[in-house]
RNA sequence: GGCGCAUUCGUCUAGCGGUCUAGGACACCGCCCUCUCAAGGCGGAGAUCACGGGUUCAAAUCCCGUAUGCGCUACCA
């Protein structure tokens, strides 16, 4: 492996990152970290049509959010700069003209009906849809004439026939087409700005790219990258084509099947490390059983040979589960100011809980929350007091008895001085005993009467957190409502 | 249609010629723990390694073919 390492993430400004474009970027990432290289960011903003306002930012933004820093790039600057394509066009035409000069490139005048038609026609005899070369074969005078008259243009790349070129890839080793195949590509467009594959070749060059890391479906167009570095006399960059990320139905993972932006992911309430920890294993595996992976880990364990061939299904209850677990692997400190900015947007927000407040509630919930949503709505009996008791759980927990031994239970509780967690266990289990009925005959109503739930943290902890008044406040309209409600 | 890539439990994957009666994880089921729900622990079910031929003493692993899926086939990337 070459000294310089150089790779780079080269997304179009068309709207969000994909998360299909989130596992290329890491994986360059990964790879540069790993070995001491550096990581570029590139805009490839050469189709005008499918721009869109402010897609560059968003970008940008994602990419700081999940962590993913790079060494060059359009807000960094670097020495290769500019990192915009759209004000690297004097280098496109630049290389174009010598492509021209060199026979491996010429101008063709087509209008886009001609096109359409010849298209077609070699559509219906069953050919190969490619250009037919009429402008190759253009006098230099003739040529010029056009040139001088304004008639709009394109650079075409002069694919000889029935040639082999071999691309060689890391992922997928040696592949073989015939030169028959392809177009002559267009280089230049007539709006002058190049295409992906001239200005891809041009930049990786120039930039000192030493391995293009992208997604599988480029691979055919590979072959046309191949020839252009070879007529430009270029050195190759080692080349790794990455499996695709699918639909469950086994597509090109698509909107439509479900989220695809990484900022919805964000805004669903997924950790960048669990989403990153995820889409590092879609496609790629240390070789071990290990799952659990912080980036730091990944970037020593990461490399190409590690890289699966087949396209991975995007699998969405992995990655809840994995949330959940890097939730757990983080302390409350570090969940705060996640949970507060979701309960600052949530409807409590105007309560102004505490921080003491909000980590008592981390800690309790924790271990059974997969969102950092859920620390607000998963247990809203944090934040008030139950609307309405869930009626399994009071069929099966309120007996005939209860409300008698609850407000046996509410007596002692009110004598209660500052209630430690133990303190409220003490007498619970205390009163249980004096009532000679088992503790859970208590809890169990205690904590639908204080939750309206049957379900949570320890009825203890769920008493502390919530505090004596109101635990009290809660079991007396609960003895009051459900008293209601059953006569 | 043409070209290319791929193919191990439902899904993500381990495996790189013998250790595979194929391992792990998610999801699912059961048990344990337990005041509930989780988490955690233990266990279960789940893959004739797409299929068919070879090569070899020996193949999930190498080769060929078939099938299927996907990608590409634009003055999009």
């Amino acid at each position: 492996m070459s000294e310089n390492i150089r790779v780079r993430f080269a997304p179009s400004p068309t709207g969000y990152l994909h998360v299909g474009g989130l596992r290329t970027a890491l994986f360059n990432y990964l790879f540069a970290r790993k070995n001491k290289g550096k990581f570029i960011l590139r805009i490839e903003d050469t189709d005008r049509s499918r721009y869109v306002e402010g897609a560059v930012e968003n970008l940008i933004e994602t990419l700081k959010w999940v962590g993913l820093d790079y060494d060059e790039g359009p807000d960094v600057g670097g020495e290769f700069g500019p990192y915009f394509q759209s004000q690297r066009l004097e280098l496109y035409h630049k290389y174009a003209k010598e492509l021209i000069d060199k026979g491996y490139a010429y101008y063709a005048f087509d209008t886009p009906e001609r096109l359409k038609q010849l298209r077609e026609e070699q559509l219906k005899k069953k050919l190969q849809p490619k250009y037919d070369k009429r402008d190759l074969y253009l006098s230099k005078e003739e040529v010029k004439k056009k040139l001088e008259a304004g008639e709009p243009y394109v650079i075409r790349l002069n694919v000889p026939p029935s040639e082999k070129v071999i691309v060689t890839d890391v992922i997928r080793g040696t592949v073989e087409f015939n030169t028959d195949i392809i177009d002559d590509q267009i280089l230049i467009k007539s709006d002058g700005y190049p295409t992906y594959h001239l200005a891809n070749v041009v930049d990786d060059h120039l930039m000192k790219i030493s391995h293009v890391i992208r997604g599988e479906e480029w691979l055919p167009s590979t072959p046309k990258h191949v020839l252009l570095y070879k007529y430009l006399g270029w050195e190759l960059p080692v080349f790794a084509h990455l499996p695709l990320l699918l639909n469950p139905d086994r597509s090109k993972l698509s909107k439509r099947q479900g989220d695809v932006a990484v900022e919805d992911y964000k805004a669903k309430g997924y950790l960048k490390e669990a989403l990153i920890n995820f889409v590092a294993l879609l496609g790629w595996n240390a070789g071990d059983d290990k799952e659990f992976y912080l980036m730091d880990e990944l970037i020593e364990k990461f490399s190409l040979e590690g890289v699966n061939k087949a396209g991975a299904v995007f699998n969405i209850e992995k990655l809840n589960w994995l949330n959940g677990e890097h939730i757990r692997f983080k302390s409350a400190e570090e969940l705060l100011p996640l949970v507060k900015e979701e309960y600052e947007k949530s409807e409590y927000a105007n309560l102004n809980l505490s921080d003491e407040y909000l980590l008592k509630i981390i800690n309790a919930m924790k271990e059974r929350v997969e969102f950092v949503k859920d620390f607000i709505y998963t247990c809203k009996y944090f934040y008030e007091a139950p609307k309405e008791y869930d009626e399994n759980v009071l069929r099966k927990r309120w007996k005939a008895d209860t409300p008698e031994h609850l407000k046996t239970l509410l007596d002692e509780f009110k004598k209660l001085e500052n209630p430690a967690k133990e303190d409220f266990e003490q007498t619970l289990r205390a009163t249980a005993e004096k009532l000679g009925i088992g503790a859970g005959k208590l809890i169990h109503p205690v904590r639908l009467a204080v939750s309206g739930v049957g379900k949570g943290p320890g009825v203890f902890d769920l008493l502390y957190i919530i505090g004596k008044d109101e635990v009290i406040r809660r079991i007396e309209t609960a003895l009051e409502k459900i008293k209601t409600e059953e006569n």
